[in-house]
This record gives C-alpha cells, sequence and structure tokens, in this order.
RNA sequence: GGGGAGAUUCCAGAGUGGCCAAAUGGGGCAGACUGUAAAUCUGUUGGCGCAGCCUUCGGAGGUUCGAAUCCUCCUCUCCCCA
C-alpha cells in the first residue's frame, strides 16, 4: 500500500492524498460506506460504483464470520470477488461488536467469546483469529482487535481496555506478520487507538500505535455518544502523534459536520452507518440541511431531492413522491435514500478534496458546516 | 315475508354497572439513529384556561348515587330461511 499527500489546506490539518490498493486508488479524504455483510444495504455494487462512485467500502469479520463463514469467502476467492465489488475493501475486526454486542459476549484478556445472535453458538474472537480471518475474507486493509469502549467509561476501565488493546495489537501484528494473504495480493493492518476520552490514556496510545510503523493508522471509540468537543479534542491529540505521511482513519464518523471538522484535524478517512441507516429511517442529508422526508411537510413539495445534485435520484425524483414511498413502506425508498446519501456523502468528500487543493478549505469548512447541519 | 346478529374514540376491534377518555392492532403525527443484531426503535394520537374540567361509545327517552355497559322505542347495517 501506498500513500501520497498532494495537497496541504492553508489554514489548519486538513490534506488530500491517494492510497494505492492493489485493488485501486482511493483519493482522500475519504468516505467508506459500510457494507457489514458484505452488501451495502438496499444497494447493487453497479450503483455504488457508477453513480455513487464510491472507491472503497467496508465489511465486517464478526458478521462474516458468523454468514456465510470464512471458508465460502474464502473460497469464492476473498471477499472482493464474493460480493462482485472488485474494488479496494476494508474489514473491521469486531471490536465493534465488543462495544455494540456487550449484552451477549464475555471480555477477557485472552479474547471475546461472542454468543451468536443468529443461533446463540458459542465463538471465541482472539487477536490471532481476527487476523487469521481477515487474511481470509482478504478486505486491502485489515483493522486490529481492539475493544470499542462505551462512554461514558471511567478512567480506571478506559485505562486497563487500552492496556489490553494495545497487548491485542502486538498479537495481530504478530500474526499478520507470520501469514499472507491467501488470495496473492497484499493487505495493510491499521492499529486502533483508544483510551475513551482522557487525553492522557489517548496521547499515550497514540505514541504506542505510532511506533509500530503501520501502513495506516485508525482512531477508535469515539462518537459512542460523548459530547463532540471531547471528540475533536481527542482527535486533534492523536493526530499530533500519528505519523503524517500515514492515511489516519477516524472510525465510525459521523455526520457531515463530524467528518469537515475532523478532515481539519488531519483524518484523512471515515466510514458510518449514518447515511445508509439513517437513510432507511427516512433521514436526508442534502446541501442544505437535513429533511425528514417522512414529515407531512413534504407530502406536496415536487421539487427535486437535490436540485444541484449529480446522481440520478437527486434530480429524477420529488420529495413529495419520496415521501410517498417512505409512506407507503415501498422498498424502493430505502434505495432512493441510500442512493441520495451516499451520493451526497461522497460529493461532500470530492468538495472537500477540492478545497484542500485550492488551500480554501477551512473557510469553506466553517460555512458548510453551518448549514448542512440545519433541520429543514 | 320469517328468524338471528350487531351499531364503540380516524379504521379494525376489546370492554357488558363504578378501577373507562375507554385494552390491543392499524393508520396519522413527531422523534431517535455515528467502526449496522436496525427496511429498526421510541413517543404521541377527543377538547381546554390541563395534578382539574368539558364533550364522547347509532338516536331519543328511562332505571340507578353512578351507564359504553341495564330497560323502552326509533334509525341503520349484516347473516340465514322463504
Amino acid at each position: 500500500m501506498d500513500f501520497t499527500i498532494s495537497h496541504k489546506d492553508t489554514n489548519g490539518s486538513a490534506r488530500a492524498g491517494t492510497i494505492l490498493t492493489d485493488h485501486g486508488p482511493i483519493d482522500t479524504p475519504v468516505f467508506m460506506p459500510v457494507g457489514t455483510a458484505g452488501a451495502v444495504k438496499a444497494l447493487h455494487m453497479k450503483e455504488l460504483r457508477e453513480d455513487i462512485c464510491a472507491p472503497i467500502i467496508l465489511g465486517n469479520t464478526y458478521h462474516l464470520f458468523l454468514r456465510p463463514g470464512v471458508n465460502i469467502v474464502e473460497q469464492a476467492g476473498g471477499i472482493q470477488k464474493f460480493n462482485g465489488w472488485n474494488r479496494p475493501m476494508l474489514t473491521d475486526s469486531g471490536g465493534f461488536q465488543i462495544y455494540s454486542m456487550s449484552d451477549i459476549r464475555k471480555f477477557t484478556e485472552d479474547g471475546v467469546v461472542f454468543h451468536s445472535h443468529i443461533d446463540g453458538s458459542k465463538h471465541f474472537f482472539t487477536p490471532e483469529r481476527a487476523i487469521d480471518i481477515q487474511r481470509s475474507l482478504g478486505a486491502d486493509i485489515i483493522m486490529a482487535f481492539d475493544e470499542c469502549t462505551p462512554y461514558p467509561c471511567d478512567y480506571t476501565y478506559a485505562s486497563n481496555s487500552m492496556e489490553i488493546t494495545h497487548r491485542w495489537l502486538d498479537r495481530c501484528l504478530e500474526q499478520f506478520n507470520k501469514t499472507t494473504c491467501p488470495h496473492g495480493y497484499s493487505q495493510n493492518l491499521f492499529p486502533i487507538v483508544q483510551g475513551s476520552v482522557y487525553k492522557d490514556l489517548r496521547l499515550r496510545s497514540a505514541e504506542y500505535i505510532a511506533a509500530k510503523g503501520a501502513e495506516g493508522n485508525a482512531i477508535g471509540g469515539l462518537s459512542v455518544g460523548e459530547p463532540v468537543e471531547m471528540m475533536y479534542e481527542m482527535t486533534e491529540a492523536v493526530c499530533a502523534i500519528l505519523p503524517y505521511d500515514r492515511p489516519r482513519y477516524l472510525m465510525g464518523v459521523g455526520t457531515p459536520a463530524n467528518i469537515l471538522e475532523s478532515i481539519s484535524l488531519g483524518i484523512d478517512m471515515f466510514d458510518c452507518v449514518m447515511p445508509t441507516r439513517n437513510g432507511r429511517n427516512g433521514m436526508l442529508f442534502t446541501r442544505n440541511g437535513i429533511i425528514n422526508i417522512r414529515n407531512e411537510k413534504w407530502k406536496d413539495d415536487f421539487s427535486p431531492l437535490e436540485p444541484e445534485g449529480e446522481v440520478f435520484t437527486d434530480y429524477e425524483y420529488s420529495k413529495a413522491y419520496l415521501r410517498h414511498l417512505f409512506v407507503s413502506k415501498e422498498m424502493l425508498a430505502a434505495m432512493i435514500a441510500t442512493i441520495h446519501n451516499l451520493g451526497f456523502y461522497m460529493w461532500l468528500m470530492k468538495e472537500a478534496r477540492n478545497q484542500i487543493i485550492a488551500g480554501t478549505y477551512s473557510a469553506w469548512k466553517d460555512v458548510m458546516v453551518k448549514k448542512l447541519m440545519q433541520r429543514l
């Protein structure tokens, strides 16, 4: 994997660059749509490629492990072949499920036992196992097995958890270094900074992670309910320590405003379920602000979803029609909303990149943040 | 023509003397959602000067301290037989 930074904003730490993987290039800053089970819900790969123009999508180790199972994906020739995406992919390690499925797992120094949410069967995930599975799945970027801590999280817990995540990282690296991708191309392991909302822990974690010299580095355990100011504070502190010349990935973020602010702090990569999940639930992100398309006020608004938009959903469908589809529970509603939202996120990233290249990012960002978070 | 069943808050449908402004579901309205156990979940849904009051259970009377619930008549709907 190769990362080159081509431009830096004149104000702040925003930068534009390109990540090169064996499955193709990724211009940064980048937003990566989440495709947990190997599919971005409600979408065809064709739409993701040709209409939304996503350069990379996510998959999830825990979910793909349970279904369809590692062997199936490996037999298919890797996740990109199995799902027909054929472009770069990133798999999360299952660390987020330690947080999101905390009631059906048991956490120990050695690893985590998950009780499958599908059939209750027990599965022991260790750092080594998380790497082995991700080797078989074959994503271009794979993640270290970490614990995503909840919020609020007391200092002692956050500190112990961070130490475990660090020890797990060493085990991940060891396993990663003595294995190869069975599909013949190269994979890159990203370690993850933890430390909850405690600055000293975050700094220590960032130092620890930076010292590993990985191809890219991630920040996890944020956007789990803490005030945004804390999230920005932690991100800024960590970015100051993580290597400048490697991509920085802020996991699970976020709203358009969160993303624009974090780009200013030096983040290059993002992922979030918000444009897809919230889209399926009727929330539309637009260039003028946020719309709850189910609201009665849109019932006779025949204007296009996004008059200036470039994706077909933006100008081919009206707000009134999309509201009708949601109210009628038509599955086309989820499809249109998802394409629209992801199209918007992609546009936002492209625009951010152009502003960075032009050296005008920071001023542009201030105007956009206010505009994008308005409720229409 | 004869016999039977029934009319409940937007709809369906409980309730058959006080705990009923009335269960539950649907629909409506609004909200939540940040490395996806989510095409999910939550709240609300007669009116008002709202810890109280007013108007509601087909219509009109009546019984009772008290009625959506009991009685009388009326109106309408559905089913069966001819």
